[in-house]
DNA sequence: CAGTGGTCTAGACCACTAG
DNA sequence: TAGTGGTCTAGACCACTGT
């Protein structure tokens, strides 16, 4: 059984991103919506809370929700979100390639552990190119304690896909971090890039919903081909 | 009279960064805050989904909320929060200096404008100076019908306390864009930095609370100072 | 089993916006 | 004044975790 708030804020989505309720106008009031849901005032309430912090709205007070323009086209760092969703959300045409898939540690000055760690784990290095141009060199490893291993058809799939819905994991949350640095001369060759480019970094740190650590991910983007939007509202530290 | 979840979020925060409550230990249960601070349990559950979005616990079911380790040394991109609220919070010792200060229209083009649209502004450049470094140069347009005048007192130091304190304006939301470009030649000149180097771009767009346009924002950091970090949840698209 | 967080309800009062 | 969203409550049932 579906929650109710999620089948709301679903319906909600896809009415806003069909333009049943256009961009600049107001959604029907939260007592209408839930006339409309049969739900209660709280429950309309989860799901309008949902759709204000993923920017399709915003609320007025005394006025009511107005909906947002959508801006499709922005890679999501926020949010976990894999390039297999990606791919069926927007017609990006994305392919994947399997660059290299061997079983090491997690390498700790990278990520900033402890020397003492010493993490087995499955290494993949996956090419991810869209529109005919290699645009991100994903370097990921997985935690061999909780998936011991993945294989190479796997791999070109989706990691998360085989997580969620092979595995039975529950991914919970990850901490990111993003900065920019020279790219290294394998990643020049990789990405197609002129020395002296730079790329943008994104490594992260996935955990699952019980807080085990599940994944370190390092990708490297193209700098000339990134881009990321967010909404960000008012609040207080 | 402040709000009640505000105030238990407040005094949670304060007591996680003070580590009264340790990272990686459990916060009490719901049932045990919720006499502690004598609200419902509902306005408790806001508190902590504000804290669960912010990154400062995860909660796991059957289990309790459990405090996660908090970076205190990152440039929040996401939220809108400015240089003054930072050199509160932090101590980074910031300087701002006030580079240009004129009054113009905002640019259509820099900021994807109908070439129609004639927004008369303030235009103001400053340079942030952290710990003797230049880092940031933020180039503010700020709406006149909105704001009509800004002195360069007001400029050198907090837009954003001018906004709220002196001209009670409600600041709601802000969309942001970012990316990364080769720095021109002004701009290396500002920041330090060597010809061929990257600049890393947020360019945003700022409403009230009542959804009029306050201001466009294009923030050029140095990239090799440039981090932000983000705590991200899985959720669907 | 008792305790935890997750969902949902029905109802209340408030502050704000509009005509 | 009527309608809107914002806050808060008290209570219910569920699914999950540990013992």
């Amino acid at each position: 059984m579906m929650k109710k708030y999620e089948m709301i804020y679903r319906d909600l989505v896809r009415k806003i991103t069909h333009q049943l309720y256009p961009a600049n106008t107001y959604l029907p009031s939260e007592n209408e919506l839930t006339e409309l849901y049969g739900a209660s005032r709280e429950t309309v309430r989860k799901a309008l809370a949902n759709l204000l912090e993923n920017g399709f709205i915003h609320k007025i007070k005394g006025k009511g929700s107005i909906v947002l323009t959508f801006d499709r086209y922005a890679f999501p760092i926020s949010g976990l979100t894999s390039y297999h969703e990606l791919d069926e959300l927007f017609d990006m045409k994305t392919e994947t390639r399997v660059l290299k898939l061997s079983t090491t540690t997690v390498p700790q000055t990278k990520f900033n552990l402890d020397t003492t760690e010493v993490i087995p784990a499955t290494y993949i290095q996956r090419l991810r190119i869209v529109d005919g141009e290699p645009l991100v060199i994903d370097n990921d490893y997985v935690v061999q304690a909780v998936v011991p291993t993945i294989t190479e058809t796997v791999a070109a799939n989706s990691l998360y896909d085989y997580f969620e819905n092979q595995q039975h994991l529950e991914i919970g949350y990850a901490s990111k971090e993003v900065t920019v640095a020279p790219a290294t001369e394998e990643q020049q060759a990789i990405l197609h890039i002129t020395p002296g480019s730079s790329v943008v970094i994104v490594k992260s740190e996935t955990h699952l919903q019980d807080n085990t650590l599940l994944q370190f991910t390092e990708s490297v983007h193209r700098s000339d081909k990134f881009k990321f939007v967010e909404h960000a509202r008012r609040k207080l530290i």
